[in-house]
RNA sequence: GGCCGGAUAGCAAAGCGGUUAUGCAGGGGCCUGCAAAGCCUUAUAGACCAGUUCGACUCUGGUUCCGGCCUCCA
């Protein structure tokens, strides 16, 4: 039975879609003026980490992952570099799918963009206006009347009056009640905008996410998920607006994803204490940046860090130096999964809120077992190998060749180190070790580490 | 100020009211020409103070410290 924390409730429940045969998500994606960093790494690894199990549950998973590619930062950033908003995030757009590949990360079913969704905003804001829990104000902007909505809070544990003592004073505004929130915003004469019933302009932030997931899902749907810092306002207003104009509950469950820290401190764009994907990814592969987020559990701080991502890159090295060399046939495999209980185990750490460290865990188990039968019964160690690759695949590691993986890497090119190992091997069989390990002590220089063996020399770039 | 969450061995990170987490790093051994990898073995925990209990890292209360949200943020 797979078991969910749930924002909303604060606990772990059992997870029971609303229809058996297919489970509907919706995942807060990217603001696309910038390049991702490592939180948006975090949030598309782990929903992708979910996905991937949700559909070897469920027949049928429908993943929504939207794009915003309207909102102030959009403009702002395309004035600055004199550019149409559209080639500007049609350029993050891309560079965000560049960076979702080399994390190993799936696309999503559907990927809506915002700008492609004003007919289902316009008729959500209509029917919030019609019910009289939005209102134009003199200014044209749309706003949300939050004192309409009664369970305004449930989601973030928040109450109105709380809220309203801490509120900043909003000044220029014409809202009702300072914590009411915008739904349309008129256009400045030089802005990009949008015809609508209220006039030329734009939406405001929460109301694409309630338009598109509904349009896509349902008004009544089974996961929506984001980072932590979402939750307020963002999924709460998105709950106001669903919930107040389609008249029924809009999520199930609420899935949070913990933040990427510095130094303990949350890494965020307003601290410009963030790292890109792509930065990241100039010192250390995808992969590896994939396995470090999964290392902790999601809803966790996880501390960014050269030593915690060095200790990835090792405890990646280690299962694939379990399996290199190593593969066997798909019933071997399967028989030896039915004989040993890691593949039951595996799934059922990833059913309890996709325990990600337990289940990495358990591929250690497996890849102890490996290395101890491989001089033992070379059949067995074969299958288990291979079901280690294939427990690595439900979470979206080891699917590359070992060779390939452990072989990775700049310096010397695999034709003159295949060389000098010839020149050591000759060397040895003289039993010249004065020589051989000279040429071994450069390799190491270099950053190669030889393993003879029986079978003759291999490397590995460390 | 209001509301959340956290504090685990050298580092990272989980589960669990009584029995090995796991990875890296450390000690000892096996293997090796020597290494590396691997295997075996071993040490090092649970912020602090009370309480509940036959027994608490795990439950309850308090203290301290840290982080987050309350404003755009994944």
């Amino acid at each position: 039975m797979l078991k969910i924390y749930n924002t909303l409730t604060r606990q772990k429940e059992d997870f029971h879609p609303i229809n058996t045969d297919k489970v509907g998500m919706y995942v807060c994606g990217m603001t696309v003026y910038d390049y991702c960093h490592m939180g948006h790494a975090r949030v598309l690894v782990m929903f992708d980490v979910i996905t991937r199990h949700l559909r070897r549950r469920f027949p049928q998973v429908e993943y929504v992952r939207n794009i915003t590619d309207i909102d102030d930062k959009i403009i702002a950033r395309a004035v600055e570099n004199q550019e149409d908003i559209f080639s500007l995030t049609n350029r993050f757009i891309d560079a965000m799918h560049e960076d979702e590949r080399a994390l190993g990360v799936l696309p999503p079913d559907v990927e809506p963009r915002a700008t492609d969704a004003m007919d289902q905003m316009f008729y959500m804001i209509k029917s919030l206006v019609d019910k009289g829990i939005a209102y134009q104000g003199k200014n044209g902007d749309v706003y949300y009347s939050v004192r309409k909505f009664d369970n305004y809070g449930k989601l973030s544990g928040k109450n109105l009056d709380e809220l309203e003592a801490g509120a900043r004073v909003d000044i220029e505004s014409d809202k009702k009640d300072p914590l009411d929130f915008v739904l349309w915003k008129m256009a400045k004469p030089t802005e990009p905008s949008w015809s609508s019933p209220w006039g030329e302009g734009r939406p405001g932030w929460h109301i694409e996410c309630s338009a598109m997931s509904t349009h896509h899902l349902g008004n009544h749907f089974d996961i929506h998920g984001g980072g932590m810092d979402l939750a307020f306002p963002h999924h709460e207003n998105e709950i106001a607006q669903s919930e107040g104009a389609n008249d029924c509950s809009f999520v199930n469950t609420w899935m949070h994803v913990g933040f990427v820290n510095i130094n303990d401190e949350k890494m965020s764009k307003s601290l410009n204490n963030f790292f890109t994907i792509r930065g990241v990814l100039e010192s250390y592969d995808g992969e590896t940046l994939r396995y470090f987020i999964m290392s902790s559990h999601y809803r966790s701080p996880l501390n960014f860090s050269d030593e915690n991502l060095n200790n990835a890159k090792s405890s990646l090295t280690r299962l694939y130096t379990a399996t290199r060399g190593l593969g066997s046939s798909e019933a071997a495999m399967d028989e030896v999964s039915q004989r040993f209980d890691f593949e039951k185990r595996f799934n059922a750490a990833l059913d309890d809120d996709f325990n990600t460290p337990i289940a990495l865990s358990i591929l250690f188990e497996l890849a102890k077992l490996v290395n101890s039968e491989r001089d033992k019964d070379i059949d067995q160690a074969s299958a288990l190998a291979q079901l280690l690759i294939k427990l690595g695949d439900y979470i979206g590691i080891l699917q590359t060749n070992a060779d390939d993986f452990l072989k990775q890497g700049v310096g010397l090119s695999d034709e003159e180190i295949d060389e000098k190992i010839k020149l050591r091997d000759k060397a040895r069989a003289e039993k010249d070790f004065a020589l051989s390990d000279q040429i071994r002590d450069e390799l190491t220089e270099s950053g190669i580490v030889l393993e003879d063996s029986a079978n003759g020399t291999s490397w590995r770039r460390k």
